[in-house]
DNA sequence: TATGGAAGTCAACATTCATTGACTTTTTTG
DNA sequence: CAAAAAAGTCAATGAATGTTGACTTCCATA
């Protein structure tokens, strides 16, 4: 219908990328819309404000079916993710968005609630067994840390390096924090 | 000679807990002032304005000589840091404080700088052995990780443990990092 | 063509921020 | 005690922020 719809869009886009680089605080409505190409007014008007207009761009982080999909290994799910160069630097974004803004005096709860409500808690059925609690939190320190060692950080020793190589680093450590506190029983992997 | 030491050792004190708890760019000088309760103009006038007073509370975070002292091992350096609550809250805190901050536009590329001189590069070399860059970033992965997800994202799995256990957690995750590709098999080099 | 509503523009507002310079109080020194 | 230096106080400034309301432009429809 209205035309205002690829306003809303550009918004969106150049406000994902403005939020999840420089995280909630240290973005300034008109910075997003200067990139976006669009007058700063529009921001109060069709998101109702720098809140509204960051929460839409929260809806789309957390958009990660197959993690959780009972049908799938999520340690193939995750390792597929980062050996893709274009998925990579997506889900590194993320995850750096996550953990720039979890501690934001005005957005750190919402975020930290959205990720535990649409990935973690299922994703911690999906583990299952013995300290499943236990276990998720160390594969989730796993990835947070490998993303912000890699994208932040920048150490060569995980920045500077092939995706195939970064692949089995990553494998590596998140086969180590499922497999906590497991007999050491050897079993054929796939 | 001047009494105005106490007053800067007030200010050090108040902005170390800002700075470390809500990130540079999210401190405003006013609450530091008034949590040291001392006037907002002394702070320019002291350490010259909020950089200034940022980098006067870098210099103590970066400390920790033990970790890459040639008689110790760096493993049980750090797993004997995090056993203790107290030492572990904050060597937690500057974890965070790194990664709050590691990007912001005004102190991100001091701060991964000082981390880099003061600590990575000592420790890439106590380290050593074959891949140590790239053992050492995933050294740091999981430290960063394990802190992140235990205070900042706050999982259960994590933040509600005993020390011991989250020592027990740490040690495994460490030792897998460490440890990779030291594969006692046989393997060909491609 | 005329009309009404949507889409977009512009200027202004009230806050907050770091920083500065002039001023006052306190302490040291002669 | 008096002068000087140090330490602390206060108000003001300019810049940047999110948000609001009035205004103008555009376009489909009668």
């Amino acid at each position: 219908m209205g035309n205002s719809d690829i306003t809303r869009d550009k918004l969106i886009a150049a406000a994902t990328q403005a939020f999840w680089e420089q995280g909630y605080s240290n973005t300034s409505l008109r910075k997003i819309a200067q990139v976006a190409s669009v007058d700063v007014a529009l921001i109060s008007r069709y998101f109702g404000g720098k809140l509204g207009l960051f929460k839409a761009t929260l809806t789309t982080a957390f958009d990660w079916p197959e993690l959780i999909s009972p049908d799938k290994d999520p340690v193939e799910v995750v390792i597929g993710k980062y050996a893709n160069p274009e998925s990579d630097a997506h889900q590194t974004s993320v995850i750096r968005m996550i953990v720039m803004n979890a501690n934001d005096p005005q957005v750190g709860e919402l975020v930290r609630q959205t990720l535990r409500n649409t990935l973690l808690d299922p994703l911690e059925v999906r583990i299952g067994g013995p300290q499943a609690s236990t276990r998720l939190a160390m594969f989730v320190a796993v990835l947070v840390g490998a993303s912000m060692v890699r994208q932040s950080l920048q150490l060569p020793g995980m920045a500077a390096v092939e995706p195939d190589v970064y692949a089995r680093q990553l494998r590596h450590l998140v086969e180590a924090a499922l497999h906590f506190d497991e007999e050491p029983e050897v079993s054929e992997q796939g």
